[in-house]
This record gives C-alpha cells, structure tokens and sequence, in this order.
DNA sequence: TACAACGATTGTATGAACACAACTATATTG
DNA sequence: CAATATAGTTGTGTTCATACAATCGTTGTA
C-alpha cells in the first residue's frame, strides 16, 4: 500500500511478479475459476481479470481453456508450475514488523496463532 | 492487500487522499522534521518529500518554514487543521475483515489488545 | 428466431507511488 | 577560499492497479 506493506514490497521485489498476479495465484490453487468468478473475487472488472490471467498464462503459472459447456467463458486452473510458485513465494523469508518488538514471547505466540486461524479459515 | 488494503481503500475513496499524504502525516503528528529526515522516515528520496510536502500544505494540514540554524533546511509541521484531520480519518468506520469471523469474542478481544500495544508503541 | 444479456478481449485513460536527473542555494571542510 | 556535500525543487519517466468503452461470439429468452 502502499506505502506498500512488507509482504508485499518483499513480494514484487524479489519475485518481479506484480502483486495482483498474486491476488489471483491465492484464488486459483483453491479451485478453477471462471474469469468471470476471478474477477468477481477480486472485485476488479473483467477486462482486469483478462489482462491478468493472460499475464499468469504467459508466466505458465495457470491453463485458461474453454468452458465444456458454455462457449463464452473460460476456465483458468492452476498449473503444476504455478503451484510450486507459490510454495517458493510462501517460503520467502519476510521481515518482521518492529512493532512486534514489544510483545512478549507469549503475547507473540498469541498473536501467531489467532493470525494463523484466521489465515486458514480465510477465503481471503 | 491490494489490492489495497482495507483500510486504505476506505480512507483513499472516503476522504480523497493519496495513501502516502496520511502515512506523512502519521510522522509528522509525533514531531515537526525537516524533509530529509520525512524522507528517510518514509524510505523515499528527497523529490517524493518534496512533492509530499507540497501537497500537503496546499492542503492546509502543515505547514513549511525555514530551518533556523541550516539554510538549507525546511521544516514541516502539523497545524491545528492537520490534526483535527488526523482525527476524522480516524475516526472512519472502517470494515473489519471477514477472516474476524473465525474467532470467537474472546479471540477477537484478545486480537485487538494486541494490536492496540502494538499500535501504541509503534514508531511506525 | 430476433434480441437482450453475458463472457472475454483489446484499447485507452487515469491516478498513485516511485526513481532519477538536473539545478539552485546553502554548508562544511581541506 | 575553493571544492564538495547537502536540502530542497522541478521535471521526466516507469510501473502497477484500475476503470470504461467498444467489440465479438455465445446463450438464453420472449
């Protein structure tokens, strides 16, 4: 935000991958999506999402195919590659914020597991 | 995040305010700086400050002086217009992320405590 | 079947956040 | 005092995230 947050200045600046395309990657290892639902999710147009998926094709991060059944729409699945991608973008090591400093070791743990709950139940 | 993050998206589209005007004036609510020293708070060069500063005097929140002592130097401080500023944006309602569900009451009570020391200590 | 709605694509435009270069004026220092 | 460093300003350019318009082909419907 930027500015931008740590996560996400450590993200673009040393994975050369603009953050949107992360945005999308997290919708997409859940399940495939039409363009139509990834823009939904994302709450960016469609023109966003096409400009975005084709980028993801591109890196070979994601397939985009037609819909067995309806010929306007087009689904996008994760790719193997792109799978591991976000392995490797999950194992980057991020800087942790100074304010945590003034947390105590318990109060840490805390605030690990409550962030950690939320992050595993999250749509988001 | 951006996404922009909550908070941001709020604050850019409610009040009409690059992101970047509010974390200046976050730095400045603590103590009245010269550009530089704006500048290597805000990790960005001097033109950004400058740039920065300029539209927020425009804006009536600061105000620029001659440094004192060093020619050179302008200072930057928060005027009564800029604080009540600060007071209003935070005071804007701002949507409490979904993932929150998750957590029962007392989880969320003890989420927002540790934030709250977190916040409340922070430089940042 | 005509026509409206919808999915996707491409093109255009805007605003934000930067960085860098070039310049002025003032300080500092050898 | 001459050379150099520093603070700030202005201008230029880039990248990213968006939105909107126009268009094409497909679907669903009156």
């Amino acid at each position: 935000m930027d500015h931008k947050n740590l996560w996400r200045e450590t993200f673009e600046s040393r994975l050369e991958v603009p953050f949107s395309r992360y945005r999308a990657m997290r919708r997409l290892e859940r399940r495939a999506l039409t363009q139509r639902d990834l823009a939904d999710l994302l709450h960016v147009d469609a023109p966003a999402a096409s400009v975005i998926v084709t980028d993801l094709v591109d890196r070979g991060l994601v397939t985009r195919r037609p819909h067995p059944e309806d010929g306007r729409a087009k689904i996008v699945e994760i790719t193997d590659s792109g799978r591991d991608w976000m392995e490797e973008v999950r194992s980057l090591p991020v800087a942790v914020p100074a304010a945590v400093d003034v947390l105590s070791a318990a109060e840490r743990r805390d605030l690990a597991r409550l962030l950690a709950k939320m992050r595993d139940a999250g749509t988001a």
